[in-house]
DNA sequence: TTATAAGAGTATAGCTACTAAACACATAGG
DNA sequence: CCTATGTGTTTAGTAGCTATACTCTTATAA
C-alpha cells in the first residue's frame, strides 16, 4: 500500500534501537567520582534489588552470563570501591557480594535516574487512549515474535 | 492511569531492543562457507551498494568509524576470501576495495535475506488502518526524541 | 573413612569491535 | 626541493564476553 510510510517506520525503528543501544553503553557517573559502564551499574542494580545474600554464581544466573564474567566485573567494581566480597559463614567456598556506602550511592542515584526516565515514559502514555496502548502492546509483541523468528 | 500496561510496554520494548541487538551480533553464513559477523557483512553491503570505487578512507567515512577499524575489518574479509584491495592507478597511495565472486555471493544472499525480512515487515503493516500507521510513526518519533534527551 | 564427584570462585587466553597514536609511504603545493 | 597533507597499516589499549583449566571446599557414596 504505502511503501514510504512503512519504510519510515522501519527506519525510525532502526534509529530507536541504535539510540537505546548507545544509551545502554554510555558510561555515566551516578553520584560518585567513578564512571560506571552499563554492566557495572547493572551488577550494582541487582545486588541492591536483592535483600538476600547473593554469591558470584547467583549473580551469574540472574545476569545470564558465566561466573567468570561476573568475577571479572566484580573485580572492577571492587577496584572502584563499590562492592566487596565476604566469606559465607556457612560455606567457606562461597563468597557473598556486598555493597559499600559508595556502591549504595551509585545504586540510589541510578534508581532515581530510572524513576525520572520511567516518569517521562509514563507521562507520554497518560494522554493516550486505552485502545492505542493495547495496540502498542500488540505491535511490540508481534515485533518480538518476528525478531525471534529471524533469529532462527 | 494504568501502570501495569505502561510497564508492559516498557518491558516489551526492552525485550525488542535486546532481540534486535542479538540479531545484529549473531554471525551468519550468507551462502558461503564462512560465518560473517555484522560488521563484516555491513562492509560487504556498502562495497556492493556503491558502484564507484571506494577506498579505505571512503569506507571509514560511510561507516562512521576510523580508517584503522576499516583496515582491520578488511583484513578479516580478505582472509575469508570476500574482498581484495587493488592499487588506484591514479594514486598509488590509495587502495580500491573490490569484492571477489565469493564476496558477491555473500552480498546477494544478504540482500535477499533483507528483502525477506522487509517483506515480513511490510505484510504486517498491510492490514493496519492508515491512522494506526501514523500513530506508530508518531510514537517512534517521540521515543526517539525521548532517548536523545536521555543521552543528554 | 576415605576417595571421588560436584560446586564455588579465579585466572588466562581468545574473540569482536572499536579508538588513538605512531608509523610508512605517496602526492600536492609553495 | 621540501614540507604539509592524505592514505593505509600496525600496535596497544578498552569493554565485554566465552571457554578452559585450575584451586579449594563441601557433599556423597562405598
Amino acid at each position: 500500500m504505502n511503501d514510504t510510510r512503512i519504510h519510515m517506520i522501519h527506519e525510525r525503528f532502526r534509529s530507536v534501537v541504535a539510540l537505546a543501544v548507545r544509551l545502554e553503553q554510555t558510561p555515566r557517573s551516578f553520584g560518585t567520582d567513578e564512571n560506571l559502564t552499563s554492566s557495572e551499574i547493572h551488577l550494582i542494580e541487582i545486588i541492591g534489588d536483592n535483600a538476600e545474600a547473593l554469591s558470584v554464581t547467583d549473580l551469574s544466573k540472574v545476569l545470564g552470563v558465566t561466573k567468570g564474567a561476573v568475577s571479572q566485573n566484580l573485580k572492577r567494581t571492587e577496584n572502584k570501591g563499590l562492592t566487596l566480597k565476604i566469606e559465607d559463614p556457612q560455606n567457606s567456598s562461597r563468597a557473598i557480594v556486598k555493597m559499600t556506602a559508595k556502591g549504595k550511592t551509585a545504586y540510589f542515584a541510578h534508581k532515581h535516574w530510572h524513576e525520572t526516565m520511567d516518569g517521562g515514559f509514563k507521562e507520554f502514555f497518560l494522554n493516550l487512549k486505552p485502545e492505542r496502548i493495547d495496540f502498542l502492546i500488540d505491535f511490540l509483541a508481534k515485533l518480538e515474535t518476528f525478531l525471534k523468528k529471524a533469529l532462527m
